[in-house]
DNA sequence: TGCAAAATAGCACGACCGTTCTATTTTAAA
DNA sequence: TTTAAAATAGAACGGTCGTGCTATTTTGCA
């Protein structure tokens, strides 16, 4: 086999070959790429906590040891999980929005692609939300692993917040912290009740709710939701 | 020792040892309800996942047989368990709100009370919100256990901005369902910011929040929160 | 092509899990 | 007080867990 043949069973995608600046991947990289892929999938059906190595190992189709020398400990690799939905939520929530205008149209982007995230994966739960309740009473790196990643989410959040108001789309007297805790408790509400009640018209609910978080909080009718 | 002398050492209370018709209970009844409430103190910490009859019964001080015998399974404990926590939920959120009057007055007693349980209790979670992450995809008698409880009080809330609806404390066009999800968003909003991001003032959000829902919902201001 | 280094497998260990079986103790009624 | 039943303990089983150790294979560079 030359050195540029491309291996012909190998269930790597051409994406995980190239690392943030073109260089090639080493192998190494891209397994533990990939291992970290299939972990995030474990995780956001049976939990952080329930996130066994063993488990990771059969998807991966490799040993236990293999896959443990990646990471050094089950807690390393279970950070390592919580990084990476970390950066596909900045992918998918927080960089599209970012492309909209200052204000209330970014946060009204934030929220719909919130919202979508929240509602459309069907077969994989929020890890923000499962982890806080895994978490909430126990100490850790991994609990603050999450609760920084959420941190940093809920302060970009109240951010937008803050520039909606001071773009005079929002009332002068918002209180920017009380808005974002009722919008967080709009999306809490969403998976709560889609994901484990099974409860329809949940994002419908999540959608109005968030019409009535605008109105009393004075944004003007204007701009399509 | 005489037949009705206290034993010296018992760790059972005078409450254990009545049923609900005053008769006495058994002895192994006695030692059921401590297990039972042994293990819901457990679970609101470790989660009802991660509840172990060998926990269970270091706690016990009992044998781990002797803590099986008594439910058969460990799903049959979890079972146990979370028909406790919605007895306990009852007692101190639903009954005391009905005494209060019908409509408004009840539907902010309920909430009130639903508050203080989210709240008050530091080292102690709720078991239907970290419930519903740990069994959201995990399909089985604990979760239908478990969805049932939550399905009962939330309809009990739903019943209840209905009747203040009806009772002409709210706007007549008002959507009872999506008004209790809002609500539902508040308390976990609180849950969530109290509890595993350990902020401050999340109390005073979630009051805030219930204002400004009955202010939306056309709720005449001249009662106390 | 050869060779050091990296990656992976295989195995074993101790710990804990739920559960079963059997023996012993405790209870409650006769 | 006797006695059958109920409650509890103890040991053991097969399973999974995270992790360490030692081979073996694979990789990537000189």
């Amino acid at each position: 086999m030359t050195v540029n043949s491309h291996p012909p069973e190998s269930e790597i995608s051409e994406a995980d070959m190239v690392g943030g600046r073109g260089r090639l991947l080493q192998k190494g990289q891209q397994t533990k790429n990939a291992i970290v892929d299939a972990a995030l999938g474990l995780a956001t059906q049976i939990g952080i906590e329930g996130l066994s190595i063993g488990a990771v190992a059969e998807v991966m189709q490799m040993s236990k040891s293999g896959v443990f020398a990646h990471f050094g400990s089950r807690e390393e690799l279970q950070i390592s999980v919580i990084r990476e939905y970390h950066l596909r939520f900045e992918l998918e929530v927080f960089y599209p929005a970012m492309q909209e205008l200052r204000g209330l149209p970014r946060l009204q982007a934030l929220f719909s692609n919130w919202m979508k995230r929240t509602s459309a994966e069907i077969d994989s739960g929020c890890l923000y939300i499962s982890g806080a309740a895994e978490f909430d009473d126990r100490p850790g790196p991994v609990r603050d692993a999450l609760a920084s990643s959420v941190k940093t989410w809920l302060s970009a959040l109240h951010r937008c917040v803050v520039q909606a108001r001071e773009s005079g789309h929002l009332a002068v007297n918002t209180d920017a912290a009380q808005m974002s805790f009722e919008l967080h408790g709009l999306i809490l509400a969403l998976h709560y009740e889609a994901r484990f009640l099974k409860t329809d018209k949940s994002l419908d609910r999540a959608k109005r709710g968030f019409e009535h978080i605008l109105l009393r909080y004075g944004a003007k009718p204007n701009l399509k939701v």
